[in-house]
DNA sequence: TTGTAAGCGTTATCAC
DNA sequence: GTGATAACGCTTACAA
């Protein structure tokens, strides 16, 4: 049974509502009366109620983050939310929907519900529209971090992974390689297919054929990228190079190439996506599209406390630039 | 402006007790009337605020995990965590603490505050035990994961972490190694202390000396790693073996022997501390002590719930036990 | 400066 | 079966 407000304004003598302003650091509680309530606050160690607040004045200084698969680059933009969130009072809650449309809707419940003043959906594919709809009908606010809407005006801030895509495919044109297959996860999801776009349009400014078998989908994990490279090795005409899209994959495929007695980059000059501790770990040192994070995180924390304090942002939606860290696994190659 | 259960009443002309009933499913609702209302919650989408649901019911559905440092081998525990509550149809809420009591005692409050019916919390240095029982006193229930609350009687689950440094330290003793170095992170940390403990049970079982200069504090970086090694070269004497507590102080270690033109087993043996993708990514394939997270994470969740629910479990502190899984980083050593 | 009282959106306890 | 009505713990006019 814990201590109530109103327990605290019996024993310091006063009515609830003076308890109230003086734990709120309101104005108009004579310097005695707060002193004496603030001691029997410290005293009983007694911390309000943030439901019944919450509910009273529709705010709880609380953020939700909500995310589809809590992978290791998205937990360096949540680490950059926090950041800032908590750098301007407000915590944050992880919500880790694994990409379940009902687990994603219970969360945002939490910001219709006002149990949250913001959130912030991190990737993933997006909420069905309606439940997004409701919770910002319900005065929801909610920030998009690289994912996209399809009809809902909603701020998103996003990295451009078509340029990322392009930016690897023609590093590995410029070195020199011909046929640059691309390794990638789903086309469903969004930033996936972007890459896609911007394999393509390299290809295309290179005056090069697409070839669909250099089109290699897979599931995403490190058995995907493993088995990507003996399905190239087995429709024969193996490609000169690989974009790969997930640093996973990357591994996968690394593990496949050596198994099949190849070099890197001599063999196969290869570009991965996002840096991290795995594509820092590979062996030959992997050429990557580095993506700004950090500035992501911090970016959709500001927007979303500013909105949440009525600021109107200019932009609706912001597009961060990648660019390619060199590293050896994607060295010059004389055809 | 959200819909309420009032306006869902006045719509179907209906008190609200009545809605209340027919939205949580209780019997002494009308068939009529229990329709004519779930259409209208369909047709508006109506979801009952959770905030005043909790300050009225007690109870939420909702759990928190508590957590210190979001890395990989936490996040193992985490999925296990939100499976089986999400199973027993509770949502569950992340908490990063970055190892910060005022943070700690922020997500506590949500507990104290019923907003949540549950906390675990996982690793780190653990809360002041003044915040801890105040949630606790508040009827507040609490499991904890892999840490240790001093004195208070908490249901604590964890994986025997002394265990885990005899058997590394046991199996490079075996392998023929005779001096074996380890090289930890801060002995602050309860499990770290506790491999430590392990090492030099290990050391005491076989007959060997401790030698100061072989247990390596570091700041249990990759960095720190890194530096473990040319600290051990300088020293002079130089272990044939290291025990390695953390996979990124192991990927440290990697680099700096390899730079400093050794062979990893031949040179120096090596046992890792947890599987992990960079353990298998390293080369050679690391041998590590293995530790059942999905289990810990099942066992806790179980807990909580049982413990939510009424149900007294009957042991509050459980332990499980690590293995070794081997790999290329410990071959056997000829003397 | 302080107190009174209404309200936030539910659930629960009674009557009817 | 259904409807009033009092909680739940807090904030916030408005009065005093």
């Amino acid at each position: 049974m814990p201590l109530t407000l109103k327990d605290i304004a019996r024993m310091a003598g006063v009515a609830e509502s003076t308890v109230s302003r003086a734990i709120n650091n309101k104005p108009g509680v004579g310097k005695e009366t707060r002193e004496k309530i603030m001691d029997l606050v410290r005293k009983y160690n007694y911390r309000p109620n943030q439901l019944a607040r919450g509910l009273a004045k529709k705010e709880t200084q609380m953020l939700a983050i909500i995310v589809a698969e809590l992978s290791g680059a998205d937990y360096k933009i949540i680490k950059s939310i926090e950041a800032y969130a908590n750098e301007q009072g407000y915590n944050c809650i992880i919500c880790n929907t694994d990409n379940n449309q009902q687990k994603e809707e219970a969360y945002l419940a939490l910001l219709s519900n006002q149990q949250v003043d913001g959130a912030i959906i991190i990737g993933g594919e997006l909420a069905n529209k309606n439940i997004i709809n409701t919770a910002l009908n319900k005065n929801g606010l909610l920030v998009l971090v690289n994912c996209l809407s399809e009809e809902l005006l909603i701020p998103t801030i996003l990295v451009d992974s078509g340029r990322g895509g392009y930016l690897a495919t023609s590093h590995l044109l410029e070195q020199g390689s011909r046929k640059v297959a691309i390794v990638m996860g789903s086309r469903k999801d969004y930033l996936e297919s972007e890459k896609l776009a911007g394999y393509l349009q390299a290809l295309k400014d290179y005056h090069l054929e697409v070839e669909e078998k250099h089109i290699i989908e897979t599931d995403g994990s490190r058995e995907g990228g493993y088995q990507a490279f003996f399905q190239a090795l087995e429709e024969g005409d193996l490609p000169e190079a690989f974009f790969v899209t997930k640093d996973i994959l990357a591994v996968g495929l690394f593990d496949a190439i050596k198994m099949g007695g190849y070099l890197i980059p001599e063999d196969f000059s290869i570009v991965g996506y996002g840096e991290s501790i795995i594509s820092s770990i590979i062996d030959p040192g992997l050429t990557v599209v580095a993506e700004p994070l950090e500035e992501l995180g911090r970016y959709a924390a500001e927007y979303i406390i500013n909105l949440i304090q009525g600021k109107n942002p200019e932009e609706i939606i912001k597009v961060l630039e990648p660019d390619l860290k060199i590293g050896e696994s994607s060295r010059f190659k004389i055809r």
